[in-house]
DNA sequence: GGAAGGTGGTTAAAAGTGGGGAAAAGTGGG
DNA sequence: CCCACTTTTCCCCACTTTTAACCACCTTCC
């Protein structure tokens, strides 16, 4: 029931962000034409996440039941979430209009990496996103060994 | 039901790859024309592992339960999952179209061995295989003693 | 010697990228 | 309140690279 309706988003892809802001969708992620995405910093800015408004609202549904959060730190995370959320487009040759803002906060520009997930992906920085892979390299292969993959 | 759907390919293949990174599957491992895979390399890339995307939640949902696991590790650990994970599909030759980068992680070119696999098919660079094969066969020969095949 | 499995190569289609120009949205002045 | 002007957005066309569909051949095994 918690996977049945979520899309994922397999793979890594190294795409350009062009002097518009523009970013092709690998053609593997696309649903269809003119699709509404979610883009929204990641906390500490080390990348953007890009979503459904379907799973974004999955997401915020998962805060707001959360009872390690009290009511007054919820009310501000909604506020900060909401403020920092921007909505999206892709255009009819699958690209997305990236908000400039959201670029410099995370440091995209020229090549950068996309990296699948489940029911989002995110866009990072080239130099970042090795550095991140290397520094998480030693816990997936931990839990991929715990599981028996 | 953890049994009942899940595919078995038996024996052990040697084919080659070509200059495109095309693959046949063996004739008696395919279902039909254009099935569709995960591709994914072994966790300290000794190997490619290729399932169904079927095979592949069922895999990923046994890291979600897994109490030997902290919040954090499991969320890197699909951070990665799904980012090292790789679309393909077979062509109506039979073929798989394996991604450049998985072939280099794991060194795969020329003559390669196709290993079955319960639920899923491994692709082995050829010296690798054959080392592996030898020093796994002590194992295999006493779990085999013990019961009694 | 026929059929099926595996391999190689050519060609057509699709994906990724860049840029020009029309439409729309925002801005200021009369 | 309306009009002119600037700026932004988005749609379309053109080009290059990559991908995948198709065709043909060789080998092996009944």
């Amino acid at each position: 029931m918690h996977t049945s309706d979520q899309r994922f988003y397999a793979g890594e892809f190294r795409h350009s962000i062009d002097e518009k802001n523009r970013i092709t969708i690998p053609a593997r992620w696309r649903r269809g034409d003119t699709e509404e995405f979610i883009i929204l910093p990641e906390a500490t800015h080390q990348f953007l996440l890009v979503m459904s408004p379907e799973e974004f609202s999955r997401m915020s549904g998962a805060a707001e039941s959360d009872p390690n959060v009290s009511a007054r730190d919820r009310r501000i995370f909604f506020r900060q979430l909401h403020s920092r959320a921007q909505h999206g487009a892709a255009d009819k040759q699958g690209r997305l209009v990236l908000p400039e803002d959201l670029c410099k906060k995370v440091e995209l520009k020229g090549e950068v990496v996309l990296v699948g997930g489940r029911g989002r992906f995110e866009i990072w920085n080239l130099q970042r996103r090795k550095r991140a892979q290397e520094e998480e390299t030693p816990t997936y292969q931990h839990v991929a060994n715990v599981i028996g993959l």
